[in-house]
DNA sequence: ACGTAAATTGTAAACGATTACATTATCATC
DNA sequence: GATGATAATGTAATCGTTTACAATTTACGT
């Protein structure tokens, strides 16, 4: 059985409301005899209050609940380290919730965690951005979408800054026709990247080749691979950016069979800059978003919408930039 | 303001007690007219009960907090998907908790999510989970070690198996003098790795070289490229067994930097078989231990234990098996 | 000894649900 | 129309906290 505030009480011979009292600090009208007395039972019994019923009065469970498509995505594995850490220095904690890209499992979610009174919502990834965006769905949480920067305009995105310095430098580096493989429509991050990728073309007045845009059916290798094997062996582009890093993967093996090479008869750019970049036969050069910031600057916004009120705790160094590794290189 | 029972009860006329039998579905001594008119207004003002409330009078969450080191192991995104899925299936939120291996934490976490009321606990990989096994740390709520097969012997773990196959594989490819590394002693995974390792050169009357095995400081691939360097620099082993990929990895890196071909010169083998093996320069050769399966399973044990009854719903093809690629060859 | 202010401590309601038990309404029967 | 059985609904306690307000005790001046 539970160590509850009333046996404390019984113990101290006092009643709960001193108990709280000494427990929420707010015993300085208390005889400091008294105090001391409880504070000795509370530690000897190890007592420490319900969050549950704590939450049952404050009407906040100090939970936040942190959707994405995927975990498996290594892209993710940073941003949630960033958000948890910041959740856990705030005192909350993280609850995950894998939607596979299916909006009926996101809508789901989101009645069942309103249930579960989580006091807000960070989301990544997911295809209810685009209508919680457009207030086309309704949640009656804080909400905050994982991006690299906070109160940020839209020209300042990360994907669409990321996409559009990944195409420039390729095309600095004498590339014109350039294929850009992204994900399905339906995520904002495709839609973004896409922007910046335009972006850069009608700064140097390429026209845009339709042909040269791949939406493939997931953002995974394996699509990637299957999906643009076909437009690979048929391209006559000297280079790709791709909207993640694990599409570029897939890329690179389709363009390893179909025995292409990389950097020299293809350049590749990643995004995301996983980890696992640097293990590669060629090292992925790929633009780096600092995940790890992304995660916690949303977990910090979204912190501050709950509770109303300025932290100012947001990392400084956002550091984003184009990492160059071995996949790319001058057009010969 | 929040949808309450109370709300409900208003606005259809009748009395709390009412509305919760209609919820409930004890409601064979109500009105069928009641229930129809109860039903109606629930439906309309979208109302769920609150789960916290609901927690309060049965004293359970519905809440399983998973603990692991680090999520960016990309070992664990799998495992956390078997588990998560899992988890919802059965109604239940998974708390995510990142100990980074420090014990302090852990013990942090383990306190205050006593506090949170988690019904359970899924640990994977952290120091406590020696001690507790051993009984020398107490949790009041059940746990559940992430393993690759529940109700199995000790001689089963997916670990010592594993250890035990990749060594036995070198071993029968005419290798004898075989390295080891692993991460720190105070993990169980180290300690099991290790036993396999032993068991199959003892199998093949091997004598143990203890300058053989290498105990590297964390789990990840910069502790192993650097602590490794001046090992693998002065051995005369023709392979190596990692007790983790990213160990592997960093081994690789190593390798190439000595100029030491793989698999020429040196075989390696890594544990986890995590999706980027098949990715590299040479696909790594790497025993699978199934790591949604394991996740899955743990999780329900986790269940069956805070339910007290038999789900019956493990995966049943367990299917770990060395996956053998490029990284090993024959001794020549 | 008594009134009064100050110093302590306690009572009870609230948060949102569930449920044992009590109460009221309805109706047939004598 | 009183009685009792049955059907339908409601009351109040509970889970573990917090807190406005009430109550009690103590100290002190007269």
């Amino acid at each position: 059985m539970r160590v509850t505030i009333k046996r404390i009480a019984e113990l101290s011979g006092v009643s709960v409301t001193t108990v709280s009292k000494i427990l929420n600090g707010k015993d300085h009208d208390l005889n400091p005899k008294t105090i001391e007395k409880v504070k000795q039972i509370i530690k000897q019994e190890n007592y420490k209050p319900s969050l549950l019923a704590q939450s049952m009065r404050y009407r906040q469970m100090k939970l936040i609940a942190l959707m994405l498509p995927d975990i498996r995505n290594p892209f993710f594995a940073e941003v949630i380290r960033g958000a948890e850490d910041c959740a856990n220095k705030y005192n909350y904690s993280l609850v995950l919730c894998n939607s596979d890209n299916e909006l009926e499992k996101e809508i789901d979610y989101i009645t069942s965690l309103q249930a579960r009174h989580i006091d807000g919502m960070l989301l990544s990834g997911v295809q209810i951005e685009n209508r919680l965006m457009e207030n086309q769905l309704k949640i009656n949480v804080p909400i905050s979408f994982i991006k690299s920067q906070n109160n940020i305009k839209d020209r300042d995105y990360a994907d669409i800054i990321g996409a559009y310095e990944s195409t420039n430098y390729l095309i600095k580096h004498h590339h014109e026709n350039i294929l850009c493989i992204v994900g399905p429509e339906v995520f904002a991050h495709t839609q973004r990247y896409l922007q910046g990728y335009t972006n850069a073309l009608n700064e140097h007045e390429i026209e845009l080749n339709p042909k040269n845009i791949l939406h493939i059916s997931s953002y995974t290798a394996e699509s990637a691979y299957n999906e643009s094997l076909n437009l690979l062996k048929f391209t006559k582009a000297s280079a790709v950016c791709c909207s993640n890093d694990l599409i570029a993967y897939g890329v690179l093996k389709a363009l390893r069979e179909l025995d292409i090479k990389v950097p020299e008869q293809m350049s590749v750019i990643g995004y995301d800059d996983i980890e696992f970049n640097i293990y590669l036969e060629t090292p992925l050069t790929s633009f780096s978003p600092n995940r790890y910031a992304m995660g916690w600057d949303s977990t910090i916004n979204l912190i501050e919408k709950i509770e109303s009120k300025n932290l100012n705790d947001f990392t400084n160094g956002i550091n984003t930039r184009l990492m160059i590794r071995s996949t790319t290189g001058d057009k010969k």
